[in-house]
DNA sequence: CGAAACATTTTGACAGTGTCAAGATGTGAT
DNA sequence: ATCACATCTTGACACTGTCAAAATGTTTCG
């Protein structure tokens, strides 16, 4: 039994605790007022204690970041869960997983692209994001080997994975930012930017496939 | 002569002095490692002179935010006077100036689009930006008009709005902030990233026009 | 069993931050 | 010339991230 896999050291696992704190913090505070030391003070231990477990804020948020990237991951992958196989039908879960994921948890989702928050050069940080990447992409290639009649260049497939990913991306930050607030008749309710987005996101699928002969 | 109009007071124009500043600071060291008393000394004065400009760090990024979102409003003039009068030219335009604006000048969207860094109650603020959405609106408007055949219900409207507004913004966002990095074989600079951000802009606006009539 | 080795946490310090209060200084009007 | 006022400086405070050193708990091993 390594000190890694012990229950009850000092603090018990003060690592998952930290992140526990961060959690809290930024969901009850926002992120502009999470600090090292608001998290130690919340976790209960002193200043300086998370110094052993991360090298700095980067490195904590580096951490968070991760297991916010494998949240997301499930989100879409449960999104995926209860649709049909129509590769369509899968698209636009996952895409709608991810607009779900961003609206339902947007500090996490601020985290994972604040790109000066975060250690960029993390292996597991990009071991995350690249698989969430990677649900996307494989989302993406079995709608286009089914709704696309002709082969893509790789350059041409980026262009369609980068297309759909940043309207999802793109309405997420827009809307978790609160820039569509001053917008004059619409609802501003979280569950509503979620719906609303769904709506975009299935209007943009309709419109790739029902254009895809020609382009 | 008013005060505001002389040249010539204390330190001459402190407050445009100050928002220059920001500027230098914000595009050599980036907006993580801002701060009002750097930008106090940037513009050689005690650290607290910013004080009677501005409010506090947040009135100042609201201020140039503001300028941002004019220069943003300008860059898509400028590039949708170089196109011809067909809307769909004229939206592309729009959205290219955005996403040209936007990689041109990070620092200053990261400001714009980062809520926690500015008052979004100011006025001038929510001019400068109701008149940015504005532009897009207006060309979306144009295009709905020649290329939808069906009128469309507010709703059904701004939809179409958000999808091409999310579009330009989520892939300035995922390049900006380089989550775009880690894909194998895309090319990582500046000019490469605007290049296909407009090809990925084109390959939408043709997608919602060549379906037009089905949806 | 005990002592050494080690992981973990605390304490104290330092330079940096935003903001407040008070004082100093330059400018225009009367 | 004096006064009101805008502008800037100085000093202080609580807060921040990070470093160094000390203290404490746990494991290992003789």
């Amino acid at each position: 039994m390594t000190y890694s896999e012990k229950t009850n050291y000092h603090h018990g696992d003060l690592r998952a605790a930290l992140l526990d704190a961060t959690d809290k913090i930024i969901n009850r505070d926002g992120l502009e007022l999470f600090s090292l030391r608001a998290c130690a003070r919340e976790a209960g231990v002193s200043h300086n204690a998370p110094a052993h477990h991360f090298a700095d804020l980067r490195g904590l948020l580096t951490a968070y970041a991760t297991n916010a990237f494998d949240l997301l991951i499930d989100s879409m992958e449960y999104a995926k869960k209860s649709r049909s196989a129509d590769p369509a039908e899968q698209l636009l879960a996952t895409g709608e997983g991810y607009i779900q994921f961003a609206l339902t948890h947007p500090g996490k989702f601020q985290v994972m692209f604040r790109n000066e928050k975060l250690d960029a050069k993390h292996m597991e940080l990009q071991n995350s994001s690249a698989k969430a990447f990677g649900i996307l992409e494989h989302a993406m290639t079995n709608w286009l080997e089914l709704y696309h009649p002709i082969a893509l260049t790789d350059e041409k497939k980026l262009k369609y994975i980068l297309m759909a990913w940043s309207v999802c991306h793109g309405y997420a930050t827009l809307a978790g930012e609160r820039k569509l607030d001053f917008i004059s008749g619409f609802n501003q309710g979280t569950n509503h930017h979620i719906d609303f987005g769904k709506l975009l996101l299935n209007t943009f699928i309709q419109s790739i496939t029902y254009s895809n002969t020609t382009i």
